[in-house]
DNA sequence: TTGATTGCAAATAATTTGCAGAGAG
DNA sequence: CTCTCTGCAAATTATTTGCAATCAA
């Protein structure tokens, strides 16, 4: 049977995501990745984010309709998206009430749920 | 200068997705819309979902990493995405409270949210 | 050494564009 | 009649896969 092995590009990816201030998006966490090792083909970037996402490091969320990749075990959070700079941020609130097991009109029953708040970022809020 | 001119495909294509339940993905445009016409083109409903979204009539929703295109003029309302049968459909409650203007820890000026909520729907709730 | 991993390039899938013919006004 | 719109196919763009060389264990 296979075993994933530790490389320098694996190691590198991960950290990127592992500091990164909310999920990043692939041609970012590759720019990223990229300033520490030059070499790093696209291709290992998809792979090693499957690779984690199977390991449960890091998982997918859809902001924008776009695929972002942030590290596991963070809690219950949701995020951010800055209408000036396109950046996506976390944020450890929830502005939801939503007992677990709620069922809405018509029989929908809930389980969890996601928020994506739009706005402006510490940054680019002072300038507007 | 240019004028949009009414055509039947436009016509179509703008009423399956007022008609729909929810929020539609381009293929599933696609394929109601070629029950009415089986000769359109995916590219011709790629440009009139342009079209459509430039006058307002349409606009973009992002519900798990893909765009899906609902009418506009709905009020405020959410969406809940079914686990089992991944239908998406539209929900006229809002489960937030984020008065106008918020300003959250940071920083972060809020203007607009978004929630999709997941579940089952009333068809697979009681199939669980 | 052994076999997983990588970079590159070719292969797919998704979306966009060019163009000649069809159709709206 | 004039000029927009459409379907089809070719062109992009995004993501995946094949393969020989490289590298971890």
């Amino acid at each position: 049977m296979s075993s994933a092995r530790a490389t320098r590009q694996r190691e590198v990816i991960a950290q990127v995501i592992e500091q990164a201030e909310g999920p990043l998006g692939v041609p970012e966490i590759h720019g990223r990745a990229r300033q520490i090792l030059p070499r790093l083909g696209i291709a290992t970037v998809y792979r090693t984010l499957k690779l984690l996402t199977e390991q449960r490091q890091i998982h997918a969320v859809a902001v924008d309709g776009e695929s972002l990749y942030e590290k596991t075990g963070q809690g219950h959070h949701h995020h951010f998206s800055c209408e000036r700079c396109s950046r996506v941020f976390t944020l450890h609130v929830c502005p939801v009430d939503l007992p677990g097991g709620t069922v809405f009109a018509g029989g929908f029953l809930v389980r969890s749920h996601e928020v994506t708040l739009y706005g402006l970022c510490p940054t680019c809020a002072p300038q507007a």
